[in-house]
RNA sequence: GGGGGUGCGCCGGAGUUGGAGAGCCGGGCUAGACUGUAAAUCUAGUGUGUAAUGCUGAAUAGGUUCGAUUCCUAUCACCCCCA
């Protein structure tokens, strides 16, 4: 037998629209390749979020060796940048004794990472955002479009100076370095060891709607509410501004029926999944499947396994 | 059967009552952006289309008028009241 350590590795990277069936396709592929699989969804990292974030179930878990789901706290401090640096090193250890890894999830930015890479930006003290915050609350957007355009004209010149996420990103960086946000953009991309295949997944658009609408009726069967409800407490985190959260909240706060809420946790879902769609559209260098043809994804796979 | 009222965008609402409006607000939907909040955040479009200062348009068909969403007649639909 081969030494393992000087096969050729691959990394299975498998996407789609929420609800679309990334998880079935995930553990069918994960036993017939006998490999791991690291999660790529901003949520299920959170161990106290589980039947909201459709995660799989422990069992599940154990058995396809599932990395990055529960492995933090939402209390806890989480990104696309330490999601890309907790991966690399996952998979740079699945591939010491397997052949294939498999990344499958329905957060773009974090499949991004860890296939292109993000540019290396330092860490921003807490209380630089609070500030760039406060400072929006206080005097408005315009105020750090200002700033923007003097202290990063370049970047000003690019970004979307309506979203306040991105301005406050931007000038994060240079308030705590000195230096422009751009300075750190390179377009450079992440050169690997191993070979990544891209399987994207879809569904007719009205199918995937009707999937959507019934799964969020099955959370609630499963008890949604209520665990949603022990999380009410902390619904001010960052990562409890979700579906199947966010309007949970308000209907405990009285703003929504139950009914409502119900209705509204469904277009949500809809529109994120919409949402995916737009990104993987842009990013169309997967292979499209419809997620029920295993047998063809399997031999997609293994025709592009190098002999 | 008789009387009264209301009809415009995918939906809801407001407003115009002889000098236009493919107009306002909200929603829905569609499309897009997105390198550390990404299930977040943000943008645009939404009668038609040869894409434009174009065409059609205020239930439908006529009429009056220089000009009609507005006034008149008929028809249709819905609502209310009376039988």
């Amino acid at each position: 037998m081969a030494n393992v350590r000087q096969e050729k590795k691959y990394l299975i990277v498998i996407s789609g629209p929420t609800a679309v069936g990334k998880t079935s396709l995930t553990f069918k592929l994960s036993k017939h390749f006998e490999c791991p699989v690291i999660s790529a969804d901003s949520r299920q990292v959170y161990k106290e979020m589980n039947i909201g974030t459709a995660k799989p179930s422990a069992q599940e878990i154990s058995a396809s060796m599932m990395k990055l789901v529960d492995h933090i706290s939402i209390q806890d401090e989480y990104n696309a940048g330490i999601f890309e640096k907790e991966a690399d090193a996952i998979i740079r250890n699945i591939f010491e004794d397997n052949q294939f890894c498999i990344l499958s999830g329905g957060t773009g930015l974090y499949i991004k990472a860890v296939c292109e890479g993000l540019n290396t930006f330092p860490d921003v003290p807490k209380h630089i955002i609070a500030e760039l915050t406060a400072d929006l609350n206080k005097y408005g957007i315009q105020t750090l479009r200002d700033e923007l355009k003097e202290k990063d004209p370049s970047y000003h010149e690019i970004v979307d100076t309506n979203n306040p996420h991105r301005l406050i990103r931007a000038l994060s960086i240079y308030r705590h370095t000195g230096k422009a946000f751009s300075s750190f953009l390179n377009g450079n991309k992440k050169k690997h060891e191993y070979k990544i295949i891209k399987i994207v997944l879809e569904r007719d658009r009205e199918e995937l709607y009707d999937i959507i609408n019934q799964r969020v009726l099955d959370m609630i069967d499963e008890g949604l509410t209520k665990e949603v409800r022990a999380l009410y407490p902390h619904r001010s985190l960052k990562a409890l501004q979700t579906v199947g959260y966010k309007e949970l909240f308000q209907h405990f706060d009285g703003i929504l029926s139950l009914e409502e809420a119900i209705n509204e946790i469904q277009k949500n879902t809809r529109r994120y999944a919409k949402r995916q769609l737009t990104w993987l559209r842009k990013y169309n260098d997967g292979r499209r499947f419809h997620p029920e043809n295993h047998d063809e994804i399997i031999s997609f796979i293994q025709n592009n396994i190098e002999a």
